[in-house]
RNA sequence: GCGCCCGUAGCUCAGUUGGAUAGAGCAGCGGCCUUCUAAGCCGCGGGUCGCAGGUUCGAGUCCUGCCGGGCGCGCCA
């Protein structure tokens, strides 16, 4: 149990103690009962490690002065060992001041659980499906799908680490129209012609023509349908060497989003499940047919206000058709809750997924859709418009590469555009600003926070070449000797950890995590300076460990406490960092790059 | 016209299911490295939280209306 969750249980009880005594007058337990209190963690320390306004909340109930309230209950519960101070504030808000030994324990809870802490093992846990990306196969992933994968990806994560089960999947249009013209496009790039104006354009087409040339050109005088599934598969696993086909899966790869199933439409096709979704829908009386072509009736003006095409007059099925038998095979699999992450472009298609899922006698109420905002990409100061068939495009591989090149490491690109992506809500338009991302790469923020973990580490080293041993128990007095405000204040703040993972998951908000972090970062960088400003070193000095015995007159007991708190701020980091899929890495060197543009650096040479 | 999202510091964005004196990064200015990483720290300047009403002990947060931006409303995906 998380220390908010105790804390919070403690006042409950101490609540209903002071109701089933009478105390709180004659509604006393109904109040109780259905009244809406919080616990939270105020924005000032003076106001205390957590704020309860329980008395605020009962006070119009009971018709009592929430003050006077506040003082009844302040009386009580520090009687409970949890709260070492309590007091009234303002219209009748409670502050309460932890015990530093609810602190204590739960740093050696940390250290005890590693890399699970935050993590909770939720009884209601659920198996839930999240399709995410599901980018037409047909060019490489750009710069917005990327939003979409981090955010799937972590959204997942997030999940796992609540407890549920979880399928992360990629609906791969490898059917219809797009796909056709695709295929269409590399024939024609292949046989030098010019693409079709609705074709698709850019140097991928052209590289992937003359790849299929070398290793398949039977391909390319066969049937239309075995070679649009030739270069959907191309485009999927990417050709070994190029830079412009690098391929969707090892892109994603690289972005260390990986999916469980990769999903056919076509197959949809192929065992005849559109058909028999549409057939059931007929027979329901779900589908209408007017001037030739196949409509799924509007449910009603609210939720959808057109009928929607499932099939073309000229008899080929739309997209949503098959949507349609895909989500129903979705509910056939027996997950609990479908999530499907989509662009805010696809907001209209929500609705029409889920009358459609209603239509057909399935639970509708397990469609969840995640709408992240779109991305807007701008170079030179300029928008660019990102368009697939213009073959104007600017890929997430690029970006990647770009930013790995910058900071001279592999992952850095990954990292960069993750934080980047996650550090905003999905409700935010996003202004990516490619030059910018190029050049200040190394001003990244995510440096930042990776720096303060690679200082943890640092200090770590350090001391085990001292010869202190990470130790993950340590008894009480030595604990004691964490009496810095600044490390009680931080491992209030690791204490927060689950409850911000907890809030992250259920609202489905990944940048709740990358808050939290860059948080805990710039406090500890805080409290680190300040130490080496009061000369109140963790670890004794060089001054002091050259001397034989030094250990003798050296507060180890307050080394051994910082140590393991340091561990403890460790794991919380890296355990964050890991739900983001961002690197923690053990060390970051300064970036030789630091030399002035006039090419000296330090002496001048005769 | 209808639906969804957004509007907070010069710029990019946070702001805990309504809480106490609205924050961070970048940009600007000024300080801090003989000692555990200066990719760091400290300080200063910078705000009519788009506008107007409403709800209540309390509103950046909720409701209504307006203004501005984005997206969608196709026998496209």
């Amino acid at each position: 149990m998380s220390v908010s969750q105790r804390v919070k249980k403690a006042v409950e009880t101490t609540l209903r103690s002071l109701a089933e005594a009478g105390e709180l007058g004659p509604e006393g337990l109904a109040a109780l009962k259905d009244a809406q209190w919080t616990l939270e963690r105020p924005k000032r320390p003076e106001h205390g490690d957590l704020a309860t306004n329980a008395p605020l909340a009962l006070a119009k109930r009971l018709k009592k002065n929430p003050r006077a309230l506040a003082e009844t209950l302040v009386a009580r519960l520090v009687s409970t060992g949890v709260v070492r101070a309590a007091e009234v504030a303002g219209p009748g808000f409670v502050n309460l001041r932890l015990a530093p030994s609810v602190f204590h324990a739960e740093l050696a809870d940390i250290l005890r659980s590693g890399a699970s802490y935050g993590h909770a093992a939720a009884a209601s846990g659920e198996r839930i499906h999240v399709e995410f990306v599901s980018a037409n196969p047909t060019g490489p992933l750009l710069v917005a799908h990327g939003r979409g994968a981090v955010f799937g990806d972590v959204v997942a994560r997030l999940l796992e680490a609540t407890g549920h089960r979880v399928t992360r999947e990629y609906y791969v249009n490898d059917f219809g129209n797009q796909v056709r013209l695709f295929a269409e496009s590399v024939l024609a790039a292949s046989q030098g012609r010019n693409v079709p104006d609705d074709g698709y354009k850019g140097a991928y087409i052209d590289e992937l023509a003359t790849w299929l040339k070398t290793v398949d050109p039977n391909v390319l005088t066969g049937e239309r349908d075995a070679l649009a599934r030739t270069c959907v598969m191309w485009m999927l696993q990417g050709v070994p060497g190029s830079k412009e086909l690098p391929g969707i899966k090892t892109t994603l790869r690289s972005l260390g989003v990986e999916h469980d199933v990769w999903f056919s439409e076509e197959s949809l096709h192929r065992w005849g499940q559109v058909a028999a979704a549409l057939r059931q829908l007929d027979s329901s009386g779900f589908l209408v047919r007017k001037d030739g072509a196949l409509f799924f009736k509007a449910k009603d003006e609210a939720s959808d206000d057109k009928d929607r095409v499932v099939q073309k007059s000229d008899g080929l099925y739309t997209y949503f058709a098959s949507d349609i038998a895909y989500h129903a095979d979705k509910v056939s699999r027996g997950y609990d809750r479908l999530i499907n992450v989509l662009g805010a472009d696809h907001h209209g298609y929500v609705a029409r997924v889920r009358n459609a899922l209603e239509a057909l006698g399935l639970p509708s109420e397990r469609f969840e859709a995640l709408l992240y905002q779109l991305v807007f990409v701008y170079r030179d100061g300029a928008l660019v418009k990102s368009s697939k068939r213009a073959g104007n495009i600017i890929t997430v591989e690029e970006v990647i590469e770009e930013v790995d090149e910058a900071a001279g490491r592999r992952g850095a690109g990954s990292d960069a555009l993750r934080y980047f992506f996650l550090s905003r809500s999905a409700n935010s338009n996003v202004d990516f600003d490619l030059d910018l991302a190029k050049k200040k790469s190394l001003d990244n923020p995510v440096f930042y926070v990776q720096y303060g973990h690679a200082r943890l580490c640092s200090i770590l080293r350090k001391a085990r070449s001292l010869g202190f041993e990470l130790e993950e128990e340590l008894p009480e007095d030595v604990w004691a000797k964490l009496a810095h405000p600044d490390e009680l204040a931080i491992a209030a703040r690791l204490s927060e950890f689950p409850d911000v993972v907890d809030e992250a998951a259920s609202k489905r908000e990944p940048h709740r995590v990358v808050a939290y972090v860059e948080l805990l970062a710039r406090e500890f960088q805080s409290y680190f300076t300040r130490l080496k400003n009061d000369a109140d070193p963790i670890l004794p000095p060089a001054s002091v460990h050259i001397q034989h015995g030094w250990q003798k007159h050296w507060q180890q007991d307050k080394s051994r406490a910082r140590l393991a708190w340091i561990e403890a701020i460790r794991r919380v980091y890296a355990a964050g960092l890991g739900l983001l899929g961002i690197s923690a890495p053990e060390r970051m060197d300064r970036p030789a790059a630091h030399a002035d543009d006039d090419g000296f650096e330090g002496e001048v040479k005769p």
